[in-house]
DNA sequence: AGGTCTTGTCTCTTATAAGAGACGCATGTA
DNA sequence: TACATGCGTCTCTTATAAGAGACAAGACCT
C-alpha cells in the first residue's frame, strides 16, 4: 500500500530503478497510485487527501481525476468533492472474468465448496508478489472467519503463499519476498530457508496446511490449481478455527484437492 | 467503438475542443483509449493489432502496454503476445461494485425477476452518453433473449434510455444524443421531438415500453431507479418476445415497477 | 471580523515522455 | 535464396504535460 515512498529508503537489494531523487512523475504512475490508492482504502476520499496520501501535487491530482472521471474510471461519490471508482472499471472487471475460464468457474467452486463445508473458501492468486484473495465465500459459522475480495497480504503468512511459488527457483522467491514478508503480525519470524523448504515439500504432497501464522486462531488449508503441467495458476483454500480436529482436517483437504484438481483441467 | 477517429470529422455542433491536427497524444490517454479498445473487442489482441487498430504509433503503445502489464491491469494472454485486461481491473471492479449499494441489490433484484418470470432481465445505467448494460441475467426460454454486460447502445433504440433521460432539459438531451443515435439498426430514423416527447411520457407514467427497436422480435419493458426525488439512476428491464400478450405484459409491467420501485429506497 | 484551512481554477516553465524511425530477428512465401 | 511482413527493442528530438505557485471563494474557528 501507499509505503511512505519519499520517507523510506529502498529496501536492499531490491528493485534497481534509478531514482532521479527529485523530478517528475509521469501522469500514467500518478493514476496507477490513485488507483491503487483508492483500492486501499476501500472507499471513496476528498481529492485534496487523495493528492495528501500520494505525495502529489495538488494541481496534477486535480487534473488526473478530472480526466478519469470524464472518462468513467472514477466516479465523484454522492456528496460531489469525494471520488471512487467508476462504473467502467467495474465493465472492464467483468469482461475479465467473462474473458478468464479459470476465475469463473474458481468462484463457482469457491462458493459451493464453502456451502457444503460450512467454512469460509478463497480462490487465491499471486499478483505483484503478494497473495490476493480473488474471491472469498464466507462460512456458516457465528462467528465468521472472512475476509474480503482483493486482499493482499505476504506470501509466506499464508499456506496458499507456499503452494503459489511451487516450482520457482530460489533465485525468483528471494527476489519476490522481501525482510518485511518473513515477519509474522505477532512479530515472529520466519526465516528464508525454512520457508523455502516449505514450498518444496508443499510442492510434492500437493497440499498445504498452516496453523495460527496470520492470526491465533484459525488454521488453513491450500491445494494448487493448475493452468498448466507444474505450473500452479491459483490456490483454493479454506480458513478453519485452529482447534478443527485432525480427522475433519483430513476429510477437508481431500475435498479441497478434490475441486482444486477439477478446476486444473483447464 | 474506435470510431476511426483521424477519418472522419468532428459531427457538427458537438464537443468543442480543439484539436491541433497533428499534435501528440497524452499517454493516459492513449491508455484510455487501450481499455475501451479492448472492451469492445472482448478478447486478447496483439499489440501490433491494438496499435494499428488505435492509429497509435507501435513504440508508444509498446511501452504502454508494458507499463500496464506491470502494472497488472493488463495481463499477456497464454501465448505471450497478446493483452487483455488483468486481474487489478478485476479487483477494482468488485471494489466498485462492494462500494455500490444500487449496483449490489440490483444484480440481485435483476436475477431473482428473472428466474421467478423466466424472461431475459437487465439492469441498466447511463454511461458516457450511451445506455449500457450493467448487469444481466438470461430467461429460460429454449431460444434466449439475451445481451451481455457491458453492451452499449444508443438510448433512442431502447426502452430503458427513455427513462434514463427523463428529467433532463431538451438542450442537455440533445448534447447526449447524436444524429446517427436516432437511426435504428433496420434503418428507420426516429425523431428528435418525437423522442423527447415519448421522455416526457415515460417520465410521467412512471414506465416505458418498446417495440420491434432494436430488432423486430423483441419487446422491451422498463422501469425506473431513483437514487433521489426525480434523479433515475438506472433503470431494470426486461426482454420478451414481441408477440407477448398485453394481460401478461402488463402483468410484467407492474412486477418489474414494484421491484425498481424497492431499490430505490437507497 | 480577523486568522487559518481547504477547495477548485488558472498561468507559466522546463523536465520529460510521445513519437519517428532505424535495427535485428523471426516467419512465411514466391 | 531473396523479399516481404510482423514483432520487440532502442535512440534521439521536440512538443507538451507535470508541477510550482498564485488567486478567489468558502468553511470554520475563535
Amino acid at each position: 500500500m501507499q509505503d511512505g515512498e519519499a520517507m523510506t529508503e529502498w529496501p536492499t537489494g531490491s528493485r534497481d530503478e534509478e531514482k532521479p531523487a527529485n523530478s517528475r512523475e509521469k501522469g500514467l504512475n500518478r493514476v496507477l497510485h490513485i488507483l491503487e490508492f483508492l483500492h486501499a482504502t476501500q472507499r471513496a476520499i476528498g481529492i485534496g487527501e487523495l493528492a495528501k496520501g500520494l505525495n502529489a501535487p495538488r494541481s496534477t491530482t486535480y487534473t488526473l481525476v478530472r480526466e478519469l472521471v470524464d472518462a468513467g474510471l472514477l466516479e465523484m461519490a454522492g456528496d460531489g468533492n469525494r471520488v471512487y471508482f467508476g462504473k467502467k472499471l467495474y465493465l472492464y472487471g467483468m469482461a475479465y472474468m467473462r474473458g478468464n475460464d479459470l476465475l469463473r468457474r474458481g468462484r463457482q467452486e469457491v462458493d459451493t465448496l464453502s456451502r457444503e463445508t460450512g467454512e469460509t473458501s478463497e480462490l487465491c492468486m499471486l499478483q505483484s508478489g503478494r497473495y490476493t484473495i480473488v474471491h472469498s465465500s464466507p462460512g456458516m459459522r457465528p462467528f465468521r472467519i472472512s475476509s474480503a475480495t482483493g486482499l493482499q497480504i505476504p506470501l509466506p503468512w499464508t499456506a496458499s503463499g507456499r503452494l503459489l511459488l511451487a516450482g520457482l527457483e530460489r533465485s525468483r522467491i528471494e527476489a519476490i519476498i522481501t525482510e518485511d514478508d518473513l515477519v509474522l503480525p505477532d512479530g515472529r519470524k520466519i526465516e528464508l530457508d525454512d520457508f523455502i523448504e516449505e514450498i518444496a515439500k508443499a510442492r510434492v504432497t500437493g497440499y498445504c496446511v498452516t496453523s495460527g501464522l496470520v492470526d491465533a486462531y484459525t488454521k488453513c488449508l491450500a491445494a494448487p490449481v493448475f493452468s498448466a503441467p507444474g505450473k500452479v495458476e491459483a490456490t483454493m483454500c479454506l480458513v478453519v478455527p485452529i482447534d478443527t480436529s485432525q480427522e475433519r482436517t483430513g476429510e477437508l483437504v481431500a475435498l479441497l484437492r478434490e475441486r482444486a484438481a477439477r478446476l486444473s483441467i483447464s
